[in-house]
DNA sequence: CAAAGACTGTCGGCTATCCGACAAATGAGG
DNA sequence: CCTCATTTGTCGGATAGCCGACAGTCTTTG
């Protein structure tokens, strides 16, 4: 993979490929770059952002709040991953939140601009509906799963999903040194903190993981997929 | 609204809109048009489709299945939406079901077919990607119900998104001829059927909806939508 | 128009999970 | 190293909603 295309990776996709240098010289040009700490905004629900993001590096979560302090954590992006408005026909502003897990490099581009890019690169935005296509998939998995798996399942299903992403992988075990607190785990598995708590040290006493505040172990990471189902 | 975008017509945007007549015409020849009995599925799981589908007339609904006879409706499409793998990337087929709800029309066109039109007309590649930026809003939305309301308050939202959809407005009160059974509300829900049975009956003793096998009266639309939050 | 099949209504028991409460453990900052 | 704030662990009570069972009602079709 070329350093060009290493540096706007998608996971599955690489939205610039075949993408020419002069084009490249001016997305760099309209993006500006910014590096953003952890647990950080990037923007809020009723602020509606005028901005498309690129996530260069680090890991962005996206929540819903209720008007009780509940939270649902809708997604977790990583690198190479777009967010903000991609329907640019609402106006209201998006009832999302935007937030850094950890420390994060992020491109900024204006909507309009971006619509620009789109329309002058018809295989930039052929890759584009081809991500969202999968964005669609992912929301659809974790739809289901709210809707089949009880809460362990559904953590279960998280620990793998979030090892995938986050984790060393050694022969079996599959380690993780920046860990979610319980809440946080919560609000991705629409579950109460204690419910997470408890699964967690079940799962512990099983053998099948450990962990501290800030880690995670996975003894035997296709052992505890196979749970997850 | 021209006849030609009305064929073509979205929910909230038109994507075939702006496009000139040659181009039309060339889509039509790329399309097969079919007429499509209630109650028919379009694709099965395990059964990767090759095509991407238009919808014309009538209602589709995208579901899953899991191995107990459980099943998810993720959404319901009207007049004029899209549906198929939109994401080309992957190979293995979806786990998704498409089966009509009513006597519907469809345009079915080959992936690649697709693609090809999508390269070829950036306006309407820009007017698709905005739609899947609808389509993950309303995600977005039913996952954040499943999250956060109750059965009662889920059953409601879905009566008012469906009476916004497929009911006939007059006054305060909204009609709606084709109902579903208690069952497929049920799916939609993510409930039992025997409690959608129970809330239903409790919304018809308070006076706020009445209903048979196949038809709905809301009668006072805007005050069930207040009940939903 | 009769018989079979599908849908609706209702009940009672059951259990997964929530919620409040509080104590213990850990970590951060002065 | 002490203090305060945050996170984790555990318990018991409350309950929403599931599930099986079965009866009643409507629909379809031969």
């Amino acid at each position: 993979m070329s350093e060009k295309s290493k540096f706007w990776y998608l996971k599955n996709i690489n939205i610039f490929d075949g993408m020419d240098d002069s084009r490249m010289k001016m997305v760099e040009k309209i993006t500006t770059m910014s590096q953003i700490g952890k647990h950080r905004p990037i923007y809020l629900p009723e602020e509606p952002s005028k901005n498309i993001y690129f996530l260069k590096e680090g890991h962005v979560k996206l929540s819903r709040l209720h008007e009780d302090g509940r939270e649902i954590i809708l997604d977790i992006l990583g690198p190479g991953e777009i967010f903000g408005e991609l329907s640019i026909v609402e106006q209201g502003g998006t009832k999302e939140i935007a937030e850094t897990l950890d420390d994060a490099l992020v491109c900024s581009m204006s909507k309009q601009d971006f619509e620009n890019m789109l329309m002058d690169s018809p295989l930039l935005n052929l890759q584009l509906t081809k991500w969202m296509g999968l964005r669609l998939r992912r929301f659809e998995e974790k739809m289901s799963d709210l809707a089949f798996k009880d809460v362990t399942k559904r953590i279960i299903s998280f620990l793998v999903r979030y090892a995938d992403d986050f984790g060393k992988m050694k022969g079996g075990t599959v380690h993780i040194s920046s860990f979610l607190s319980h809440q946080e785990i919560a609000y991705l598995t629409a579950a109460s903190r204690q419910t997470v708590t408890t699964v967690l040290n079940e799962l512990k006493g099983k053998g099948l993981i450990d962990f501290t505040r800030k880690s995670l172990t996975i003894h035997n990471f296709k052992e505890l997929q196979a749970l997850a189902r």
